[in-house]
DNA sequence: TCAAGACCTTT
DNA sequence: AAGGTCTTG
């Protein structure tokens, strides 16, 4: 007979120090396009990165979490950094120009305590590259897919109360992901990917861009170590290596090294950017890039930053057309 | 140098 | 039509 699989009980909820965001903001942040494996149910967010699995709420205004028992120390050592919370966002915003930018302060104010993730490098660029003419929702069920049926299982063992790894995972019989199910699969790393077949890829329902998964696969798993020296690059270096991949553009170079590389200069120029700027800024009609060398001039270094309020106000008070 | 189209699939 | 990129002409 099969061992039953255990699963311990999740720890106590625990403050957490240095953010205090509305419950709005928070679900923006999580959920607002940055990170694809953030799931809200109820007031309770779950969120999976690496092999960390975590959840956080709002209590009485303050931001609590907490994790399964046997992952409760690699989510402490690697959450605070995760959510941004080594950095002093209150004095970051403060200087971009919203005193000379009366649109920018409006966004600002709509989104109290918005942020900046830094997830892990290898899985922002992932998400992004399925990101391409989709909308959140499908991005994150093709990233679901990808880790429920190409990731390492991530076991909450209660007996051991170890973290144990590196079991592979049957292929699941589901065409969804049960969004009630906490999830327990790591997304794949590259040299995981660059061994699956282009055609098991795109039954993640990644279309077309499972060939540029799949030859970036190939490409990161020829280069050791290749991944690591891009992140730790400057901006404009790791950004033109970035762009050597295959899929790589623009504007998901610079979401992955805003999101997963923690570059405030990044300013990635999407849809919903480009009719920010050209509805509040006057730029209509102006293309992709000549709106990225405005943004970087008129918002300063931490445009990226800029970007992320422009973004999730355009998005949320907008109005579509 | 640049404006279309193609590329998968789903809402 | 959807939070792009790559390839044409």
């Amino acid at each position: 007979m099969r061992p039953q699989k255990v699963r311990d009980h999740w720890s106590d909820w625990q403050p957490l120090a240095g953010w205090q965001p509305t419950p709005a903001t928070l679900a923006e942040t999580l959920d607002g396009g940055q990170a694809f494996r953030w799931h809200g149910a109820g007031d309770i967010w779950t969120g999976t990165w690496s092999a960390c699995v975590t959840q956080l709420r709002m209590r009485e205004g303050s931001l609590e979490w907490r994790s399964p028992v046997s992952l409760q120390t690699a989510v402490s050592a690697t959450l605070p950094r995760y959510l941004g919370l080594d950095r002093d966002w209150n004095a970051l915003t403060d200087s971009l120009p919203w005193r000379s930018d009366a649109h920018l302060a409006q966004c600002i104010a709509a989104f109290p305590g918005l942020r900046i993730l830094r997830q892990p490098f290898g899985e922002t660029l992932l998400g992004f590259l399925c990101s391409a003419t989709k909308q959140i929702v499908q991005i994150k069920q093709m990233v679901a897919l990808l880790a429920e049926r190409h990731g390492v299982e991530i076991r909450w063992n209660a007996v051991s109360g170890r973290v144990q790894s590196a079991s592979r995972t049957p292929r699941s019989t589901l065409a969804t992901p049960n969004d009630d199910a906490p999830p327990c699969h790591q997304l794949p790393t590259w040299e995981e990917l660059a061994v699956i077949p282009e055609k098991d890829l795109r039954q993640c329902l990644l279309g077309f861009r499972a060939k540029y998964i799949h030859a970036t696969a190939r490409f990161i798993a020829a280069r050791p170590g290749w991944l690591e020296e891009t992140e730790a690059l400057p901006y404009a270096a790791a950004k033109a290596r970035l762009l050597e991949l295959p899929g790589v553009g623009e504007k998901v170079a610079d979401c992955v090294l805003l999101f997963g590389a923690g570059k405030l200069e990044a300013f990635p120029v999407d849809t919903w950017v480009l009719k920010s700027l050209a509805r509040r800024y006057g730029l209509d009609g102006w293309k992709p890039a000549p709106v990225a060398h405005f943004g970087r001039t008129h918002f300063g270094p931490l445009a990226g930053l800029a970007q992320q309020y422009l973004f999730s106000w355009e998005r949320k008070f907008g109005g579509g057309r």
